[in-house]
Order: structure tokens, then C-alpha cells, then sequence
DNA sequence: AGCACGCCGACT
DNA sequence: GTCGGCGTGCTC
């Protein structure tokens, strides 16, 4: 079964007088009952506008009423929004979602409808045709030869024009058309815009592949239409999983279905973009937190309307109201930034998984470094697993060597072991790249006073504040300026020290790649360096500056965060020094080998991906680990099966399911007292454990105190109703919130 | 999410 | 005596 076709024909439309259930765009428990007004006809999935309260809201048709609520009550439909219908699937995906996240419904409609403007008419443009019946004295006006070049323009039958688009192609300014409008030669017509932007086209070949990955493309391809199924598509950095994915799209274009891409940073994916471009012509649809409103809207309504073909996105684009959608690829798929943390708490690769099954269309997961739980899935046959083994062309796998900070030490105040150091020089040296990671923002992640030892904690958070330096513009240095990572508080560094009053006498301790930036510019004058932090880096414009800056090799050291892990290729990078590889080991959070060795996996693919071998140096203080021995020897498939015992063991997803319950609120007293409330409610259930409460992570986040309890349960049990009846076994007095995180990512 | 109703402090 | 603070509760 290839289809999941939405045609408004398939539902039964309800006429005036009957009751209809509209699913609101608010945290209400459910869809509230209008009746159809006179005149009217509305079938499931149209955007209609009822009065609610004595306000009005916009939601969607969502099936027949329930009949709860009193007729006498009942307020008619006030009409309908020209937009094309939420399509049945999309529907069907929301209920889901709502049921498995225990969110209300209309909270996750609403991330469908976050485009308000996009169900407003299409507002009509002025455009301009030739005035056929010129009369009297207008037709002697004086013709000169810009006025010549836009009446060419406009002759023969062509569309009428935009003001802009006329003078822009007659090379004129608008004023020689304004000027033809008065002169009577010109008439203007109301048009509804011109939609026709390019769209990616299928029907290019692609770039010659090898055997294997012509092979998997081909099995990619000939999934497409032929119904649910997903599909893990394993393969090293640089091994054409994206040329092979391209297949897939392609097939699915040349079937006539719509594409849906999901990358976990949209905005940092010129690369992608670039290369989606040259196989399929065009640039596909963009849909992130950055698009302008404007851009916003007219992408939702393409999708809705089926003009738009392929759309790249991040997880919100999940609930895009695409009606001919024929296949979806999660690049990335082990990526944490597809988990949504607040709202509505969901995992976007997984629900992407619904989405497809819902829809009958086959997925795409596809990673260098697979999530435990998707190659679990793959082993035991749920998901087809396609592996991609050698890199592409010449490339070569770079060599990860570990350097045992214990005997490798820098020097004090410093961050770089020698070993290191001499591999920066030696790659300096040859004319190549080099980067370092560490990901950790700012100057250091800690200051003290080393008068009287008082550290700087942020006042709304369970957090250090930590510096940053960053210098302005001009190369001269800001003054220091303490920031909250999680709130954004933001403070300078005082002159006096609060606790002890103390001549600003402070300590920054620990290094921050700022500070790394700074010890690297002491130690190698000369060498160009680029800073790569999401502080430094905001929006895909800098990203793409960054990007040809270290192609066009404009720098010679690129140090940054995890935002530089991600999929770009970079010929002359040759080296990667990871400064403190032990780094999100730390804190005892189950999942934290797992997501250390899928960073530092994906940071080391950075070198060498060209002619040119790489090399990767990470330092640390425990070569021993599971996770280091892994990266040095390449061994992924032991450390993958000591990960997989481990939690089969310890009944740890996915072999279990999981849920995490926070309870927050400002007032510490009241979060503690539903926390106990909740404690003495706990579900009592065979197969089910319960921890908690406990602080959460951050025991309090922007002024809220958190506790957290962590729900347990065997695979086949229910934890959504076993939570619903716990939760709803306790009512918070003001200002606590009781939150449910199913498969939370951390669950310390 | 809004927008009401509702019950306690400083103003014309 | 009122204007208004935002805490609680409802909206078919």
C-alpha cells in the first residue's frame, strides 16, 4: 500500500444544523462541539474560525461532534479559511502525538498551525498589462527608449508584470512605469501572485556512485511507493550516504510525492543545501526558526498546496500539512537537537517513524554514529539496515590516537598538551588546516574569587556563570562579562568581589574556547584562527561565511564547539584536536558514552576527508574508558555490544521504556509538596519502578525549582495511561507545573 | 492561550 | 470610596 491519499472526498461532509468537533490551537483537553451554520458545509480537516468565549480562534474540522454538551450550548461556526484541508494524516499524526506525549491535542495542532497568516487570503498584487484602448492625446506620448523596453516587455501576450519585476528587467527605474500608468499605456490588474518558483527535479542522474553504494541507492529507490518501512542507512563520514539518500528523493520526485528531509541544524547546512542544488536544480523548501515571516508563510502554503516538493527542516517541519507526502529522511538521526525540551516534549526521529507508518511511506535514518535504539531495531529486523562501508574515492579513515593527559600534562594555565602542540605545528608547517575542539562557550566556566573563594552562580539557575571575553569588532577586548548558559542572565564582571568586597582579584578556571583561542594565538602568532560557538556563529549567514572562509583557506585553525562536528567537508583540514575528549562523560547520565562517542566520531570525521589522510589527537584523562578505546581502535561494533548488554541489563530503553515527571514551579516549598504528593500516588504496578523525586539536572532553571521522578516499565506496558492516572491522581496549587518527558534523552 | 472574575493595597 | 495588581478557572 503506497498511499495514504487525503482526498476530502474520502470523508463525509457535515451541513448546517449538525455538530462538528473543532480542534482548537490552545492547551485544551480536547476538540469542543460547534454547529454548522446555515449555508455552510464543512468536511474534516478545514480551518474554520469559531467564537470562543467571547473571543474568537481559529482551529480544524476534526470529525463529527461528541455530543457531550448541551445543543442549547452549543455556538455556530463563524466560516471557513481558504487554505486546502489538514490532510487525514497529518490528523491522525496529531491525535498520535498527543496520545503518546500526553500532551493536550491542540497544543500539537497548534505546532501545525504556527503559521497563522498562511489561512489569511492570498493577498492580491498590483501588476501591470498594456492598456489596449488608448485614447485621444495618450497614444502621442513621447516614447523613450526605457519606455519602449517595458511596453516590449508587456506585448505579445505575455503576463501582466509587478512594478518591480518590469523595471527591474526593462533595466529602468519604476518610475518610467508609474510613469506609463499616468501616461494611460499602462493599466493595472489585480493578480494573485505568481507561485511558480523553481522546484527540485528528479529527473537529472546524479554523480557516478561505487558499486556498494549504487546498491543501497537502488534498494533505497525501490522502496519508494511500495508502502511503510524504515530503513537505517549506516555509513562512515564521507561515504555518499547523502548521494545514496538523493536516490531515494529522486524516485520519490519522479512518482510525484512530496519529500520531507529532517537535519538537526538546518541553519548551519549550506553545505546541504549546495548539494541537494546541484543534483536536483533547485533549492529546496526551508523550514527553521530563523525564516522570515514572509517566507514562513509562503512555505506553508506551498506545502499545503502541494506546490512545494521537497523541504528540508528541522523537527518542526515534522508537521508540515504535507497532503502527497512520499517519503521522509532523517539525516543525523542520533542527533539529541531532534528532542524537543519544552512544550511539547518529543523526539522528532521518532515520531518521524509514526509519521511515515501513519502515512505508509518508508523512512530513511541515516547516521555515521546510529542511535543504540535504531541499530537495536535494525539487529532484530524491525528496521532494514543498509551499511556503506569504505569512504568514497580515495579518502582515507583518519588515524584517532589518544594522548594520556596524565602523562602528556600541559603546562599550568594551559590547555594544549605538547603532543598536540607539536601535531598543530607540523600542520601548519604543510600548508594544511587544523581544528580544535572543545565544547564548552565563553572564557572559562567558572570564576572565583580568590580572596575568599566565592564563585559565581547564576541567580535564577543551578548553574556557574561563565565568562566570556569575546573581543568586539575592532580587535580590542569587551570588558569580561558573566552569562548564564541556560537563562541568558547576563551581568558584568564587578570590580569588587560581592561576598568578601575584595579588590576584583578573580580566578577564571578552566578553559573555554575563547581561552583555548587565546593560547593558541600566544603559542603561534602568525596562524589565522576562526572561532566556531553558537555565540559567535548566530544564523546561517555567518555559518556560511565561516564556511568559505575555511574552504577558500582564508584560516588556518577553526576552534569550536559541537557546532563544527556536524557534516561539513573541509579538503584541507588534516588535523582535529579534541582538548578535552573526557568532557560529557562526566555526571553519570546513562546515555553519556553513547553521545560522547557519537561526538567525537563525527568530530574526528572532519579530517581527512579529501586526498589529504587526517589525523585526530584526543586528549584525556582516561584512556582506558570503553569510549576512547573504541574511537582509538575503530571498534565500533564492540563498543556498540557492551553498550547494548549494559542496557538490556539494566531494562534501559530501548529494551525498556522510560518517562521522566518534572515538577517545577518558583516556590521551592510548593514544588517540594506536589513532589510528595506525587511520591505517595506513585503507580504500584507489576513491571513498573518509580525514582524520585529528585532534583532535576539543574535543580532550578530560569527562577523555577525542578524534581524530577524517572518512571521505568517493561516494553509491552503502557506507561501513558499508567502516567495519566498517577498525574492525575494530584492537583498542583499555583504555579507548579507537572511535566511528562517520555524517553527523556538525559535521565540522571 | 486569552480573558474573565475575584479579592486586597495606593490613589483622585 | 475606586483603580488595578495578577491568582484561579473557563472557554463548545
Amino acid at each position: 500500500m503506497a498511499d495514504s491519499s487525503d482526498k476530502p472526498s474520502g470523508e463525509s461532509p457535515f451541513g448546517p444544523g449538525e455538530r462538528v468537533a473543532v480542534l482548537l490551537a490552545l492547551p485544551l483537553a480536547g476538540a469542543y462541539d460547534y454547529r454548522v451554520a446555515d449555508g455552510m458545509t464543512l468536511a474534516p480537516g478545514d480551518f474554520v474560525d469559531v467564537p470562543l468565549g467571547r473571543r474568537q480562534a481559529t482551529g480544524v474540522v476534526w470529525g463529527p461532534g461528541h455530543g457531550e454538551v448541551d445543543a442549547a450550548r452549543l455556538k455556530e461556526v463563524l466560516g471557513v479559511r481558504p487554505a486546502p484541508p489538514l490532510p487525514g494524516v497529518s490528523r491522525r499524526f496529531i491525535d498520535w502525538v498527543s496520545v503518546y506525549t500526553l500532551a493536550p491535542p491542540g497544543a500539537v495542532l497548534k505546532m501545525a498551525m504556527s503559521v497563522p497568516a498562511a489561512l489569511d487570503p492570498v493577498k492580491p498584487v498590483i501588476a501591470y498589462a498594456l492598456n489596449e484602448n488608448v485614447s485621444g492625446e495618450d497614444i502621442f506620448v513621447r516614447l523613450t527608449p526605457a519606455r519602449r523596453r517595458v511596453l516590449d516587455l508587456l506585448d505579445g501576450g505575455g503576463p501582466p508584470m509587478t512594478q518591480a519585476d518590469l523595471a527591474r528587467e526593462a533595466a529602468c527605474g519604476v518610475a518610467v512605469v508609474t510613469g506609463l500608468l499616468k501616461a494611460g499605456r499602462l493599466k493595472t490588474v489585480e493578480t494573485v501572485p505568481a507561485e511558480t518558483s523553481a522546484e527540485p527535479d528528479g529527473g537529472s542522474a546524479g554523480p557516478l556512485l561505487s558499486d556498494a553504494q549504487q546498491a543501497a541507492a537502488e534498494q533505497l529507490a525501490a522502496g519508494v511507493g511500495q508502502g511503510f518501512a524504515v530503513t537505517l542507512l549506516d555509513g562512515v563520514p564521507g561515504s555518499g550516504k547523502t548521494e545514496v539518500y538523493f536516490h531515494a528523493v529522486a524516485e520519490a520526485l519522479e512518482q510525484g510525492r512530496q519529500v520531507l528531509v529532517l537535519l538537526p541544524e538546518i541553519a548551519l547546512s549550506a553545505q546541504w543545501l549546495d548539494r541537494f542544488e546541484a543534483r536536483f536544480g533547485a533549492r529546496p523548501g526551508q523550514w527553521h526558526s530563523d525564516l522570515s515571516p514572509g517566507l514562513r508563510r509562503d512555505t506553508w502554503r506551498a506545502v499545503a498546496a502541494g506546490r512545494s516538493r521537497v523541504v528540508v527542516g528541522a523537527r518542526s517541519a515534522l508537521f508540515l500539512p504535507f497532503p502527497e507526502l512520499g517519503l521522509i529522511v532523517v539525516d543525523e538521526e542520533h542527533e539529541s537537537a531532534f528532542k524537543q525540551e519544552e512544550g511539547v516534549v518529543y523526539n522528532a526521529r521518532d515520531m518521524a517513524v509514526v509519521r511515515a507508518r501513519l502515512g505508509g511511506i518508508p523512512i530513511v535514518l541515516a547516521s555515521a554514529t546510529p542511535s543504540l535504539e535504531s541499530v537495536v531495531n535494525a539487529e532484530t529486523g524491525r528496521y532494514r539496515l543498509l551499511h556503506l562501508p569504505e569512504r568514497h574515492g580515495a579518502a582515507l579513515l583518519p588515524h584517532v590516537a589518544l594522548i594520556d593527559m596524565r602523562s602528556d600534562a600541559p603546562k599550568s594555565g594551559s590547555w594544549l598538551s605538547p603532543t598536540l602542540k607539536t601535531a598543530l605545528e607540523e600542520t601548519f608547517a604543510d600548508g594544511s588546516q587544523a581544528m580544535l575542539f572543545l565544547n564548552r562557550r565563553g572564557y572559562a566556566p567558572l570564576t572565583l574569587c580568590r580572596t575568599c573563594g566565592h564563585r559565581f552562580q547564576c541567580p535564577n539557575c543551578t548553574a556557574w556563570l561563565v565568562e566570556h571575553r569575546r573581543r568586539g569588532r575592532d580587535g580590542t577586548e569587551d570588558a569580561s562579562r558573566l552569562v548564564c548558559h541556560h537563562c541568558g542572565f547576563n551581568t558584568r564582571l564587578p570590580e569588587h568581589c560581592p561576598s568578601c568586597d575584595g579588590e576584583g582579584n578573580f580566578a577564571a578556571c578552566g578553559p573555554g574556547v575563547e581561552r583555548l583561542a587565546e593560547e593558541v594565538r600566544a603559542a603561534f602568532p602568525d596562524i589565522r584562527t576562526a572561532l566556531a560557538a553558537s555565540d559567535v556563529i548566530s544564523g546561517p549567514k555567518a555559518a556560511g561565511e565561516l564556511v568559505r572562509q575555511i574552504e577558500a583557506h582564508e584560516v588556518d585553525l577553526v576552534i569550536g564547539t559541537q557546532i563544527v562536528a556536524k557534516g561539513y567537508h573541509f579538503p584541507m583540514l588534516t588535523l582535529v584536536g579534541v582538548v578535552d575528549a573526557d568532557l560529557g562523560l562526566s555526571g553519570g547520565d546513562l546515555r553519556a558514552a553513547e553521545r560522547t562517542y557519537q561526538l567525537l566520531y563525527q568530530v574526528a570525521g572532519r579530517a581527512g576527508r579529501a586526498k589529504r589522510p587526517g589525523r585526530v589527537l584526543l586528549q584525556t584523562y582516561m584512556p582506558e574508558h570503553s569510549v576512547m578505546q573504541a574511537l582509538a581502535s575503530g571498534d565500533r561494533q564492540r563498543f556498540i555490544a557492551a553498550e547494548t548488554k549494559a542496557r538490556r541489563e539494566a531494562g534501559m530503553p530501548p529494551f525498556g521504556r522510560l518517562a521522566a515527571v518534572i515538577v517545577s514551579g518558583p516556590d521551592a516549598r510548593r514544588v517540594d509538596a506536589v513532589a510528595a504528593d506525587l511520591r505517595r500516588a506513585q503507580p504500584a504496578h507489576e513491571g513498573v519502578w518509580v525514582l524520585g523525586p529528585a532534583p532535576a539536572p539543574l535543580a532550578m532553571v530560569r527562577g523555577r525549582h525542578r524534581r524530577r521522578f524517572l518512571l521505568g516499565a517493561a516494553r509491552p506496558i503502557n506507561v501513558q495511561a499508567i502516567l495519566k492516572t498517577w498525574i492525575g491522581a494530584v492537583s498542583p496549587p499555583g504555579g507548579v507545573r507537572i511535566q511528562v518527558d517520555i524517553d527523556p534523552q538525559s535521565f540522571l
